[in-house]
DNA sequence: GAATTAAGATACTATTCGTTTCTTATTTTT
DNA sequence: AAAAATAAGAAACGAATAGTATCTTAATTC
């Protein structure tokens, strides 16, 4: 760490330890991410603009796909966000998918597909969902919705479950980028709700 | 190129150009894929196992990126496979699936990965269509099966006409690996069919 | 206050991309 | 048929970067 040369007394003097040097660094590589992208994100880069070197780095993560998807794992735990309810399913299943929206950024897109390359035999769903596909939030709203008489219980089997979901992710990988308002009621109206209607 | 000791003359003694050699070059490509990965694919790699060497490689593609992306248009000009007429929309639609089951392997996978880290502000969906979305043969598919009466000709918007394929798009990206049959029949019994049935 | 642990600096090796230069086989032109 | 032009192939090179190893010293633990 370079002590600028106005400063007679390196204030920030403190060697980070632990859990505060860990989250510094996983702090650096999201950055570096979103600026320069997986491809130009090098250990030395983000050694550097975490102020420690590249031992340090490998100290913890013994390359640097495992340290980028450390951080991707590390940014917001994966919101286990609040499950809308809104008093009726369309709007849940809107609202959800426009959080899903919000947190899928360009960003991660690109590392997801950098890791992709190079962890190699490892599949996208492996990475994404390490414990197994779980639909906590669909399950949620979707038995709100029984409960509320807006649709067929009996049409409720797992394809359908993850729906809306698998299309939005299908259009987030293809297109890197937030889905329009109209591609997210396309999948509400045209798609998911006709075929779980009374 | 190196001539084998045990070999007094060099029987293919010719020095390729242009389309025999490129084709060549694509073919090593192929194979390098296929056999290392894309990640561990190098320009040295290719040009030993095509017999040439790295400056010919360079002379035709500006980098790695570029020349792998010449390998995978190259392979079988992407199907425009007979669309199936089975004489019903179901086996039809089956049918088609399972041809683009066959298509994308796993190689493919890991390739467009690796392609999207490296080439950098490209859409997987630019990479895929690079003259758009055509849904040519959902389109001719379900014309017929308009005309035979089998289903509502006003169901086939344009998010429900591409819905098979996205859906089984999605899970070969997910996967990296052939849907299953059951996979099969469920996006065309339980999802497709039902929106469009009359 | 001594001993231990881990941070940070630095140098090093190996790989690989992409470039350059040179020779010579092959094709085209005269 | 010879001369000229073109492009293949060999080889060496510089730059970037992954990953390793070593050493000093700050921070923590005993």
């Amino acid at each position: 760490m370079k002590i600028s040369d106005d400063q007679l007394v390196d204030s920030t003097k403190t060697r980070r330890r632990g859990k505060e040097l860990e989250a510094a660094i996983l702090k650096a590589v999201q950055v570096e991410l979103s600026t320069v992208g997986y491809s130009n994100l090098t250990m030395e880069g983000v050694a550097e603009r975490s102020g420690t070197s590249k031992a340090v780095l490998y100290r913890r993560w013994p390359n640097r796909a495992e340290l980028v998807l450390a951080a991707i794992h590390a940014r917001v735990p994966l919101p286990l966000e609040e499950v809308p309810d809104t008093g009726n399913l369309r709007d849940d299943l809107l609202s959800m998918l426009r959080s899903m929206n919000k947190n899928i950024t360009e960003t991660v897109s690109d590392a997801l597909f950098g890791l992709m390359a190079e962890l190699g035999n490892i599949s996208l769903a492996a990475l994404l969902f390490p414990h197994g596909r779980q639909n906590r939030t669909m399950t949620i709203l979707l038995q709100r919705a029984v409960e509320r008489g807006e649709i067929r219980p009996d049409a409720i089997k797992s394809r359908i479950l993850t729906l809306p979901v698998d299309l939005a992710r299908h259009e987030l990988l293809l297109y890197s980028k937030p889905m329009s308002e109209e591609t997210i009621t396309e999948i509400v109206d045209e798609v998911f709700l006709p075929l779980v209607a009374k």
